[in-house]
DNA sequence: AACTTCTATATCAGTATGATATATATCTTG
DNA sequence: CAAGATATATATCATACTGATATAGAAGTT
């Protein structure tokens, strides 16, 4: 999927910030997608010369200007055509293009080549981590007044992502926890 | 985790093919890692002319000659030394640098921008590609001889992980076909 | 008081992708 | 059985993305 269309994407559930669309991926999407401000900014750039998007800059003195991006009309039909035609290419074709590189998983099968010790600390460490991260997406507490977020949590489509990766995440635990002893001792 | 440190992993189980690397990243590594041919191709290069790995070319008229990468000495001291190193970082950070990047995941979130029947669709189509997985995941009948594949089914890291990919898929289908009518209907 | 984290944007060298080219064998399907 | 698709096998390259770095003040922590 384009760097456009996320951007887009996330816009459509209300203005914001090239952080907070940082935030947004590595927060609530953190199982889905990421995307570095090296992508995001020049693509927030290249929207706003298309006048896909409209920027308002909050001057801020001594910070730098603060950037809140709006989707205009012209960005909410492209949006919607983009997301059209990719889907139309993902059911004909049946590659859903997912890519993953999960450093973690690499580390786990070359394991044999690492000592016991580190073996049982980095599965220590990420079962941590999995849980910190099941917090982070079962939270339902009071957020930040982002109405970016909001859209996230409360959308019947936010719900079930979110339901989505706390059942993967958690079956992860299990499995790790209940056979981790086949990679050492 | 570099492209370097995976081809030396994969080689480590075995003399092949740079066409093989990229088949096992794309079969039984498939929820892992991914890398293409412009990747895996340069490395082999840089690690042949490093002396980590060495090269039979097996000319084969017509075709391109098969050329057979098999690690050195040298190449299994620096694959582990290398892994031990990048290990170490994950241990430290806690980041264990997984890039995530579900297309699918991403047109799911947005598919309240979609027609219904659309959505249904390209739901359809998922749980049949996850289906695929898993059987590509659990199959455990004969194989072709290569000695990677053998190393990555046979050895207990190997096991772990398939069994890990297999329950995560299963939940994901399961998750899926009991919560996809609040995405459509 | 010192240190870390958060908010916020920007740039860029190095790396990776996805498409394309080339060439043959083998398998599949009407 | 011919046509088309898929598998084997390597290689290249424009375009895109990452991860690190720079800048800078506020706010929170130790």
């Amino acid at each position: 999927m384009q760097t456009d269309t996320i951007c887009l994407g996330i816009l459509r559930g209300g203005p914001t910030t090239g952080y907070v669309i940082k935030s947004v991926l590595e927060g609530p999407l953190n199982q889905i997608y990421n995307l570095s401000f090296g992508s995001i900014y020049p693509a927030l750039s290249k929207l706003t010369k298309d006048k896909l998007v409209t920027v308002r800059q909050h001057a801020q003195d001594k910070k730098p200007d603060k950037k809140v991006y709006t989707i205009t009309k012209k960005g909410i039909s492209y949006f919607e055509e983009a997301l059209l035609a990719e889907a139309g290419n993902y059911v004909i074709s049946g590659n859903y293009g997912d890519q993953i590189k999960s450093e973690y998983g690499m580390l786990l099968l070359f394991s044999k080549y690492l000592p016991g010790e580190h073996v049982k600390l980095i599965l220590d460490e990420r079962l941590l981590f999995a849980q910190q991260q099941l917090k982070l997406i079962t939270y339902d507490g009071p957020i930040a007044k982002d109405s970016n977020l909001n859209a996230l949590r409360s959308s019947a489509q936010g719900k079930f992502m979110r339901g989505l990766m706390a059942d993967v995440i958690k079956t992860a635990i299990n499995y790790i926890e209940k056979n981790r002893k086949k990679l050492h001792d």
